[in-house]
DNA sequence: GTCATTGCAAAGGATTTGCAGTTCC
DNA sequence: GGAACTGCAAATCCTTTGCAATGAC
């Protein structure tokens, strides 16, 4: 989604966060986006704008949006982090050929709750669900050189 | 559970594993407890009988025994690797607070599906579910110190 | 005997920290 | 003006790699 600066600024304001033009980079960046890049990613594209950026600001920054809501990180297994400013509710398809990140918005999924005998106790307040298989583009892929193995984690 | 190390030779010549002591050490550490240890938890651990062993040996031993599907991996945001001896499908609650791992059987939770509408021609091989808030330690904790702030991810 | 495994040391890579200078409010 | 942010460099931590010696089958 394209957001103008006037955008950025009234969402930073409403959330504490403050404004400079590196956030402003970084934030916009991620919302053109829903390929959920790493912070290296991010740093390699604001630099275009801004090439004295350092990764330091870049993590600082999505550091600073993580907790004022305005980010969400995704973590698939140990791979590096990789961030979405996509901060409603919803999961993930992940392909375990290409590492791609798919959005999934399904009202059932976001109820999910644990049976009470499973609970053990915990007070729940969220959850997140990750599908894992070969996106359409792996399976064609795979279908052509079937004979490579493949490592799933 | 409690493994003899006859169970563990038969485990794993089943999955051609060979059998090494410093193997059948931090697999039967792993089978003895329900606290997903990390790797440098395990290597603390196997260190007691096996004090010349080394961390390669537990990261590259973790990483056969997960290929030969005789341990799973279980990530929680960036945190450490951590690892499960049960290799079931299930699924976790996670703390907030203290950031145990607790397992989850639910067959509901293993049937779930993404919708066709959603599933953009991925084929979906699993999935995966964390559950995360308090557990019943971290929730009186915050009762009794409720001023403290709490930084989650 | 052969090849995988082990242990040691060093490298790698993502992220964090310390700190001085700068910028936002 | 003062606190928060930025950039640079160095440090940290988890994990992987290279390699020679050892051990399993």
């Amino acid at each position: 989604m394209r957001l103008n600066s006037q955008d950025i600024h009234t969402r930073f304001r409403r959330h504490a966060v403050r404004v400079t033009r590196q956030r402003a980079a970084i934030y916009q960046a991620l919302a053109e986006t829903t390929s959920h890049p790493t912070a290296n990613e991010l740093y390699q594209t604001v630099k275009r704008q801004h090439p004295m950026i350092s990764r330091n600001t870049v993590y600082y920054t999505l550091g600073v949006l993580r907790q004022a809501g305005l980010v969400q990180e995704v973590n698939v297994g140990h791979e590096v982090a990789r961030f979405d400013g996509n901060v409603t509710v919803h999961h993930h398809l992940i392909c375990l050929g290409c590492s791609q990140i798919v959005d999934v918005m399904d009202e059932a999924l976001n109820q999910l709750a644990v049976s009470d005998g499973q609970a053990r106790g915990f007070r729940i307040l969220g959850h997140r669900v990750e599908f894992h298989g070969y996106c359409a583009g792996c399976q064609r892929a795979k279908l052509d050189a079937p004979q490579r193995s493949r490592q799933e984690h």
